[in-house]
This record gives structure tokens, C-alpha cells and sequence, in this order.
RNA sequence: GGCGGGGUGGCAGAGUGGUUAUGCAGCGGCCUGCAAAGCCGUCUACGCCGGUUCGAUUCCGACCCCCGCCUCCA
């Protein structure tokens, strides 16, 4: 039985989906107008696990992912780059998929973007409006009276005597409450627009949320994930706008992943201190980032560094060169009643303890090459496949380990070479010339192993 | 200030009322011409102080420290 840690209720619980053997679920995805850090692909790569072991276990998923294509961040770079928002945010979201599919996230069910749905917003204020959770504002401006939602702060475990008695709340004038928040914002000459019961405006950032959750999956469904940072107030609005248009549970199942840390710090835009998917690309293979993803429990928090990564690169060494020299069966079933798969999806099931999944894996390629059991390596793969792991041939894993090729990269021509003349070397007893060839091979970041099928190489 | 999450061995990171996490690194051995990889063995733990208990890292309480949210943020 699959248990998940609700935010809602701060426990684990038994996933009961509302309809069996079907789970619906929505992920607040990126606002595109810059490029991924290693915060965002940690989002990514661990509702991607998720719903890999939804899958895994049967159900049918319906993945809703959604892409925040307008806000005022956006307006600002555009105009700060001197081109259109639709370039700008084309060009972001093109560079999010790429990322994506570098770390093997699957494509979600569906991707809305914000400005596609529009009219499902402008719909859904307007009952907020008629059954008065909103109203407008001297500005133009439609406010969601927060007053007005009873459950408001069940989320996030705020009342609204505590926030208001908070130091950082802003004063605007048009509120009728410093908490209430915006769901629609009058446009200002040069901003894009649409037109609305209220006047030229756009969307408020968590009004897409609500209307494209009840677009793709309907008023009520299973499970709602974001990053922690979204608990509040995202989240917490997103159920005020939901509940409050519906008069019934919005979400059953509410999902955080924990931060990535650099030094201790939350790793952030605001705060600068942020390391791009595309940068870390260029020295750790994508594998072995999405591995140091989910090496740790998703609600843990990530500390990033460069000797953590290294790290996580020669844990996933291991587990290839265990799968080296063996043929795998190419089907993918599991036998889920062998031991380690067993331990493996009790552990999945322990609000997708990954840690633990992981090191049942390693058990595994223990086991391989204790026995070079190709029932074992098959397991191991078919298992990593679950995680999203393990997939490529373990050769090309192994002599690709570094990914940007540098000025003296060695060709892998010129290895074989020099591995033959080495081996003409070891022949004659001329060890010490043998021994300089592999010496200035490993200088080149190239690990040469004389196993019994002859000599084979990977990069360090 | 309010609310919430944590402090595990050199590092990373799970977990448990009494028995090996796992990976990297270290040490000893096997293998190897020597290595590498692998295998075998092995050393470093559970913030501090009390309490409950036959026994606590694990439960309870106090304390110290760290982090997050309360403002846009994955």
C-alpha cells in the first residue's frame, strides 16, 4: 500500500485515489523567463519519480505540468531584452524541455500554458466576484477577500491572526485586507491585456493554477505537488480559489519537495546563489545529476556542491560497471515477490523512500558481481528503469563520464591505439613502457582495466 | 515575533526500542606483472541534559544549534 506524506494533514497516508486505479495530478511547473537551476530540475525529476511509480503500480496517471507564460517578471525581462514576451517565453520553454529531457523526465499528460487559459480564469473570478470571495478594486484590480474563505491557512498551518500580526506585510490601499490577494490586475499602458468584466488586464499568478487544474482534472482530484516555497501563499490561495468557487475539497493529497542548498542557503533567484541545469551539465552527465536528485528523500533538503556531485558520479559508476559485462534480458518485467524488488517497492511505497530504493540497487550489483547473476543485472536494470535510471548501455555511460570535451580530449581511436600498443608492451615484459602509456592515459582522465575479455576503458 | 522541518560515523544519506543501512573516502587482505575493477574483512555514529524502560540514536520533556515559510521564489 502506497502511503504519501499530505502536507494537509502533516502524516503519512494510505493513497486511496478518488477513482480506483486512476490518480490525477498537478505539479505547478516553471515561470519561463530564464533558465532552469538545479532547484527547478529538482521538481522536475521528482514528480517524474513519482508518477513513474504511480505507473509502476498500476495506476493510470494523468499528469498535469503547467508552464507560467505571463507575470510581471516576464513583462520586465522582455523589456529588458527588447523583445516580445512570446519570444522570450518560447525561447525558456523550448530550454525547459530540453533540460527536462536530458534528466529522462518524461512529458507530463499535459502542459497548459497560463495564457491559453485565460478565459477559465476570468470564468472562475467571476464567480469569486458574484459570490463575494472577490471584489474590485478602486485600482482595477479584483482582490480575493481572504476574510471571506473559512479554511483559509489550512495549508500552510497560518491563521490569520498570525499573519496579520506578521512585520512583512505589504500595505496597499486598495485592499480591504493586507492579505487579501490579487486575481486580477488592470493593465498598464504598454502591458499585454485581455479584456475582462473588470476592465483590460491579466491573471494573477495563482489563478491559472485553480482554472487549469479543474481544465485538465476536474474540481476534485488526487494529488497537487509544488516546491515547499509554494506552500504559502500559492497553494494555500490556490485552495481558497478552488474551494471557494466550488463549495468542495479541491485537492486530496498535497505533495512538497524539500529545497536545493548551496552552503546552508536555500538555493534562489532573489538570492543569487543558483547554478543553472545547463551549467551542470557541462561537467556531470545528466544521469548523475537526476541520480544526486533522488539519492535523498524528497522532503530532505539537497545540499548542492561540486564534491557531491562527484560523489553521486562514483556511486553511479558502481552500479554500471556492475551491469558491465553482462547481457541483460531486454524485457522489463518485475518479479516483484524476489527479494530485493520486494524491499524495493516497500520502500517506493514509504512516501517514495528513494534513498532506500537506491540502496537496495546497490545490494543488487553486489550481488552481480559476486555471481554475475544475469537474473540479478536484469532486476537491477529493470528497476532502475522505475527511477528513471540505468537505461543507457553501460560502455556509453562509462567513456562518456565527462560531458563538455575539453582541449586535450582523447579520441576514443586513439585509446584503442594506445591500449593495443600497451598491450604489445605487457606482451615483451616492457612493463614500465606499459605502465607510462596507462599512467598518461589516466592523466587524461581515462581508466584503462585489464579484466579477462581483454583491456576496456572509462573515463574518470 | 508566529508557524513548520531538522541535528546520524571523514563526507553524503536512510532507518530502527535490543541485531550490517547504502554509497564515497580510509585501513588490512585476495586477485593482478603492477594497477584498476571486483571480492573478503575492518575503523570513525546517532547535538546536549534529564525521564520512561531490563535496554534509547530510536519514545517523552527541557535546552542548544541549523534551515524554511510568514514578500516574488521550485
Amino acid at each position: 500500500m502506497l502511503k504519501i506524506y499530505n502536507t494537509l494533514t502533516r502524516d503519512k497516508q494510505n493513497f486511496v485515489p478518488l477513482a480506483p486505479g486512476k490518480v490525477k495530478i498537478y505539479v505547478c511547473g516553471m515561470t519561463v523567463y530564464d533558465f532552469c537551476h538545479l532547484g527547478h530540475a529538482r521538481v522536475l525529476v521528482v514528480f517524474d519519480m513519482v508518477t513513474r511509480w504511480l505507473k509502476a503500480c498500476g495506476f493510470e496517471v494523468i499528469y498535469v505540468r503547467n508552464v507560467t507564460d505571463i507575470d510581471d517578471k516576464i513583462i520586465k525581462r522582455a523589456l529588458a531584452n527588447k523583445e516580445t514576451i512570446e519570444s522570450l517565453t518560447n525561447r525558456f520553454i523550448h530550454a525547459m524541455e530540453e533540460d527536462a529531457a536530458a534528466l529522462s523526465v518524461d512529458r507530463p499528460t499535459y502542459e497548459p500554458r497560463a495564457t491559453q487559459y485565460v478565459e477559465n480564469m476570468i470564468v472562475m473570478i467571476d464567480t469569486l466576484v458574484k459570490k463575494s470571495l472577490a471584489y474590485k478594486a478602486d485600482n482595477g484590480d479584483v482582490y480575493y477577500a481572504v476574510h471571506n474563505f473559512p479554511g483559509y491557512g489550512k495549508l500552510s498551518g497560518k491563521s490569520l491572526v498570525d499573519l496579520r500580526a506578521g512585520e512583512r506585510i505589504e500595505i496597499d490601499a486598495n485592499k480591504k485586507d493586507p492579505l487579501d490577494f490579487v486575481l486580477w490586475k488592470s493593465a498598464k499602458p504598454g502591458e499585454p491585456y485581455w479584456n475582462s468584466p473588470w476592465g483590460k488586464g491579466r491573471p494573477g499568478w495563482h489563478i491559472e493554477c485553480s482554472a487549469m487544474s479543474e481544465q485538465f482534472l476536474g474540481e476534485h482530484f488526487d494529488i497537487h505537488g509544488g516546491g515547499q516555497d509554494l506552500q504559502f501563499p500559492h497553494h494555500e490561495n490556490e485552495i481558497a480559489q478552488s474551494e471557494g468557487a466550488h463549495d468542495h475539497p479541491f485537492v486530496n493529497y498535497w505533495m512538497h519537495n524539500g529545497f536545493v542548498r548551496v552552503d546552508s542557503e536555500k538555493m534562489s533567484k532573489s538570492l543569487g546563489n543558483f547554478f543553472t541545469v545547463r551549467e551542470i551539465l557541462k561537467s556531470y552527465q545528466p544521469e548523475v545529476v537526476r541520480f544526486f536528485i533522488l539519492r535523498a528523500h524528497y522532503r530532505s533538503p539537497l545540499n548542492y556542491s561540486d564534491q557531491h556531485l562527484k560523489d553521486a558520479k562514483l556511486a553511479l559508476d558502481r552500479l554500471y560497471i556492475a551491469l558491465k559485462d553482462i547481457e541483460v534480458a531486454n524485457n522489463n518485467d518485475i518479479d516483484w515477490t524476489n527479494e530485493h524488488a520486494s524491499r524495493f517497492m516497500t520502500a517506493m511505497n514509504d512516501d517514495f523512500n528513494t534513498p532506500e530504493a537506491i540502496a537496495v540497487l546497490f545490494e543488487l550489483a553486489g550481488r552481480v558481481n559476486k555471481t554475475q547473476s544475469v537474473e540479478s543485472a536484469s532486476l537491477l536494470k529493470s528497476l532502475g528503469k522505475v527511477l528513471g535510471l540505468l537505461q543507457q548501455t553501460p560502455q556509453f555511460y562509462l567513456q562518456n563520464s565527462s560531458v563538455e570535451t575539453s582541449e586535450e580530449e582523447i579520441s576514443p581511436d586513439k585509446i584503442e591505439q594506445l591500449i593495443q600498443e600497451r598491450l604489445e608492451a605487457r606482451k615483451t615484459g616492457r612493463y614500465s613502457e606499459a605502465d607510462t602509456i596507462r599512467q598518461n592515459l589516466f592523466n587524461s582522465g581515462i581508466i584503462l582495466e585489464d579484466g579477462p575479455q581483454g583491456t576496456t576503458w572509462r573515463r574518470n
